[in-house]
DNA sequence: GCGACAG
DNA sequence: ATCTTGTCGC
């Protein structure tokens, strides 16, 4: 009986089709807001997420969800987001006298019937999280590999990239298209990013290429649940992964040392990451992702952090990954 | 109740 | 994350 918690992605739900089974059940006469829905999903952040599904600009990446009660949700206080102007459906409702926030507390509704989806996903991240300090599994290091995700129309790609250390020659380079299977979320980005990294590390383990330890972009211990993507990675893997971040999801900064690198504390104040600065550059967020210290992650970053703003493994993950979602023909 | 929100 | 040209500055 294995006591090591989850090796395996969750299943992902298709958030879309549960956010119409959701609009199916408003009343005729009835709406909701963004935020009964996203709390209907199992997590009110996912608000956001909800009101550019539904009355967002037609960005590249996401499409509109077209929805026949897309009409029959507002802001909690009964406005409606700049562009759009109340439908015939909310006019034939009253909309908005005398007030839209009076309107709305005559004709607010929330009574969901859901499985709320997203708690499933907290529950794995919880199982994950890592509640005491990492041990040092990391011996000498020789090889850092680096990971992150591009996007184009309907496209997610991976890249890779393996570097030789301390000599820095990049020994590695890989990329892996996919389909992206679920929306960006604050806290939720492993269920978006985290299959596609996995593939390309599985892909490049089979031409027997491994690092000791991955730079992943995004956090670590630094999440909500302690246990964002570059935990998932390392956890899956069994492996030693550091999360990199260029801006701060969560937690409040400690007084700055001299260099003016900061620990980042949690609620309790117990440190979860570190804020990282170099002269002229803007400050990247580094957290344990699994399988070694903060201090230890903090030093394997700077030793790879030279004039770029990113580290160079993921630097190149980038630059590799960003290139080939371009390409025209990956449509 | 308000605001904060990796990629 | 992506959409987008030139431009200001070390
Ligand atoms: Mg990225």
């Amino acid at each position: 009986m294995s006591r090591d918690g989850p090796l395996l992605p969750p299943p992902i739900p298709d958030l879309e089709s549960e956010l119409c089974r959701l609009l199916d059940q408003i009343p005729v006469d009835r709406v909701t807001t963004y935020g009964e829905l996203a709390t209907a999903l199992g997590d009110r952040r996912a608000a956001p997420w909800v009101a550019r599904s539904l009355h967002g600009r037609p960005t590249a990446g996401m499409s509109m969800l077209e929805h026949p009660r897309a009409w029959s949700v507002v802001r909690r206080d009964g406005s409606l987001g700049v562009a759009r102007s109340p439908e015939p459906e909310l006019l034939a409702l009253g909309y908005p006298a005398p007030s839209p926030t009076n309107w709305l507390t005559k004709r607010r509704w929330a009574e969901f019937v859901t499985r709320e989806p997203l708690r499933d996903l907290i529950e794995w991240q919880d199982a994950l999280s890592l509640r005491d300090d990492q041990p040092d599994r990391l011996g000498a290091v020789k090889t850092i590999g680096g990971l992150d995700v591009s996007y184009g129309t309907n496209l997610a790609v991976a890249g890779l990239s393996i570097m030789d250390f301390p000599s820095g020659e990049c020994l590695v380079q890989k990329t892996i298209a996919r389909r992206p299977a679920f929306p960006y979320i604050p806290g939720y980005l492993s269920f978006r990013e985290l299959r596609p990294m996995l593939e390309a590390v599985r892909e490049a383990a089979a031409m027997g290429h491994r690092a000791d330890v991955w730079l992943v972009d995004g956090n670590g211990r630094l999440h909500p649940r302690g246990a964002g993507i570059a935990t998932a990675v390392g956890q899956m893997l069994r492996q030693p992964t550091i999360g990199v971040a260029k801006s701060l999801l969560c937690g409040r900064l400690d007084k700055p040392d001299a260099k003016g690198c900061a620990p980042i504390l949690d609620r309790e104040g117990s440190p979860i990451g570190m804020m990282t600065t170099k002269p002229g550059r803007k400050p990247l967020y580094v957290s344990v992702g699994y399988g070694l210290t903060l201090s230890r992650a903090v030093d394997i970053v700077h030793s790879v952090w030279r004039q770029h703003r990113l580290p160079e493994p993921i630097r190149i993950a980038d630059g590799i990954s960003r290139r080939r979602a371009r390409l025209p023909a990956e449509d």
